[in-house]
DNA sequence: GTCTATAAATAGATAGAC
DNA sequence: GTCTATCTATTTATAGAC
């Protein structure tokens, strides 16, 4: 009975730190870490506002744990892909669609990745900078593993990086704003998420796949 | 010497409202809407805290004015390009350059335009809708004549926006953040501004292409 | 048109009871 | 672990003198 009463405690702590957790991702997309309130998080997640500070310490600690999971999701899903075997081009299709699943499991991360990147780094904390460089660092050695194979020309990995994250978050972080912008143009609004995701592949291919004459340049 | 004193008059008022303009454009790109303070953009300025409302009647009111400018210079530039004679892939191109010029102009543009998408409309006054609107149409005019003349594929004007100004304004965006980030190694953070144009302008003419050998798909 | 002073509201954060 | 009540600082905005 007492251990009984204790498990229940936990399960309540995890699901309060949960649903604080949740709330934030989502006002964070949608509002940006100033336009957020503490109050509506709070209030969005059931619970009460000191608990936040009970469970992350402060509205940037939240805010840090949101990056960090959604950083790591991303940097564990492409990590493998610098050295896999097989075809460089594939590992490359293979790190758009990482990207992408983090994105779909994560609704929240494509409006926050598009704010961090107009910030400054300013609320970035330190402790999630490696975690967003070792995400790059995979794509650089993805494609010098490509180039040593002589299947990709040379090309800068944060120009593709780019190519990649640029279209991919601008589509999916943009969706709230389309629907009120487009709402008169339906055949305008309506895109196929795995379009999407085909008309990216398609365009960073086109920027590092090699000749097939053979000339690197 | 009464019209000189109120000439002087008219150009000092037209200089303090310049002066907020660039302050608040520059404010709003570092820290967005809401973490831009219009103590700190007065000040910047050089002015009373009281002028920002004199000359543009509130926060949002300079924010919008600083949209329309930005949104209204991408317009004028492109508008031509739909209708334009000659090959609709060099007017394709010509897009990515107004673009790029309108960005070279004003270098709050790109991280403004970063955080509006992601901002479901928020901030964008309904005044501002229809400028951006029209940006839209163009491409997709643009993209329409290509189809009629045999030189571009079926593809969705939405797609190649984000195409577009994905990579563009993510590129542009996060310049600052970039230092930041990758203050320790220069040769990954060095890329020059054409390279990324042209990048952009290959990736986008592979997706918009017609195969060569004439099939439409 | 420009400035000083201040109003009025809201923000993030904490102390302390339970 | 959770809630109530509150503190303090900051924010947007305005009234009124010059």
């Amino acid at each position: 009975m007492k251990a009984g009463r204790k498990r229940r405690r936990r399960r309540d702590s995890a699901a309060t730190r949960q649903a604080l957790f949740a709330a934030g991702a989502t006002a964070f997309a949608a509002r940006g870490f100033d336009g957020a309130g503490v109050d509506e998080i709070a209030a969005a997640a059931g619970v009460n506002k000191a608990m936040l500070y009970y469970h992350f310490k402060s509205k940037r600690g939240l805010y840090t744990a949101v990056l960090a999971d959604m950083f790591s999701a991303v940097a564990d899903r492409v990590a493998p892909l610098a050295t896999a075997p097989g075809d460089p081009a594939a590992s490359l299709e293979a790190f758009v669609d990482a990207l992408a699943d983090a994105c779909r499991e994560r609704p929240h991360f494509p409006a926050i990745w598009l704010r961090e990147l107009a910030d400054e780094g300013r609320h970035l904390d330190a402790s999630v900078v490696p975690i967003v460089r070792g995400i790059l660092d995979t794509l650089a050695g993805l494609l010098a593993r490509g180039r040593r194979e002589g299947r990709f020309r040379e090309v800068h990995p944060l120009l593709v990086q780019f190519g990649i994250i640029g279209p991919l978050l601008v589509y999916l972080g943009s969706a709230p704003a389309r629907r009120r912008l487009l709402a008169d143009a339906p055949q305008l609004a309506a895109i196929d998420d795995e379009m999407a995701f085909a008309h990216v592949k398609v365009a960073t291919l086109a920027t590092v796949l090699a000749d097939p004459a053979g000339d690197t340049q």
